[in-house]
DNA sequence: CGCGACGTTGATTTGCCTCAACGATTGTGG
DNA sequence: CCACAATCGTTGAGGCAAATCAACGTCGCG
């Protein structure tokens, strides 16, 4: 059976539980394994699930009318990913996931997440403040895209993801800085000579 | 004394409130008048008050390291503004809100609205949902500036801000789109010669 | 082995910015 | 209530950041 332990120590760190409380989350998280280059959510459909990352790395991104690919955010061990918009509103996702890696996931079904908070309202919080802290890096995001150019996005980038940095291909990265590889390439080769 | 009918209608038509509990809220929130252009949150203070826009219109903006401003969201009559993470957090913010029109909110303190879910619970679900609603159209904000020409967002302003077309300057639509208000007003020009 | 994905480099184009100048409107102090 | 300043929207000329298109070498993998 999979180990939980990381999602339970999770948990802990924000609010110790009971044996009973992590009895609860035994039962209701499920784990599952995403190959690479698997969708987790492809957009048209509901967002069903909260995802848990014990190993891998996924992406969420954007397909635009061109059919250009914008990454939204990455994610490795031991972080969330889901469309929360969708989740909440259980309306149709205009955003994709998909694994950039073999990905093993602890996830929650929207209807056994109502059952968790109805069994035990700890959980209200725990996933209020997961929620808050999900609006803080997406306002990051939106702040840094707004008011920064390419290369101070890039700075950014190598300082919050410097682990994955070494796991996520030049294109990727592209992608989510949103600028092309082409582009992405010169300003690493302008890098390299300056310092 | 200010009327509350507008806060208390949005309340119950998301739950509806017991007498007691419409008491609260009248006793918890206050009304407060800003002037156009008066500071309602400036950055590095961190943000204490949740507000209801009951009317005029506040804007929510960053200044980045150029001195330009990017404006976030504007807020006219029977919404939310606030910095969210700055709140919850309790962290100094890195945006400000001000007035564009003389503005009348009803605000409540961030130790009266942990006072206010303390005395009813009711109340953790109502800002949960308002959060959860901030975090879709943050996310609809990202999306749009991530993946749209500034035409494109151009259009998508006119429609979902339609009702505030005529009350907001181009300088201030331009700061919102991500343009200078030379750009924007040679993209009016262009739209009234082509259809 | 061969094919497709990836990263690099060059030439050209384009979307948007900068700076500057000008009327029209708004606001303000005398 | 007028005069002057400040703000706002428009227009033109020129510039730059980043995209596009195209070509080429290198890997890793089936």
């Amino acid at each position: 059976m999979t180990n939980l332990s990381p999602l339970l120590d999770y948990f802990n760190k924000l609010i110790p539980l009971t044996d009973q409380e992590e009895l609860l989350v035994t039962n209701l998280f499920k784990p599952r394994l995403y190959r690479k280059r698997q969708y987790v959510l492809q957009e048209g459909d509901v967002c069903n699930q909260f995802n848990f990352v014990v190993s891998g790395c996924l992406r969420l991104y954007k397909i635009d009318n061109k059919g250009t690919i914008h990454i939204i955010q990455f994610t490795a061990e031991n972080w969330w990913l889901m469309d929360i918009g969708s989740f909440h509103q259980r309306s149709a996702s205009e955003l994709n996931i998909d694994a950039l890696e073999d990905t093993m996931v602890l996830q929650i079904s929207y209807d056994n997440l109502i059952y968790l908070y109805l069994q035990c309202p700890k959980f209200d919080r725990i996933f209020r403040v997961l929620v808050e802290n999900s609006f803080v890096s997406l306002q990051k995001r939106l702040l840094l895209n707004i008011s920064s150019t390419a290369e101070e996005r890039y700075h950014s980038f190598l300082q919050t993801y410097s682990h994955l940095d070494n796991r996520i291909s030049q294109a990727q990265i592209a992608a989510f800085l949103g600028v092309t590889p082409e582009f992405l390439s010169r300003l690493r080769n302008k890098q390299a000579k300056k310092p």
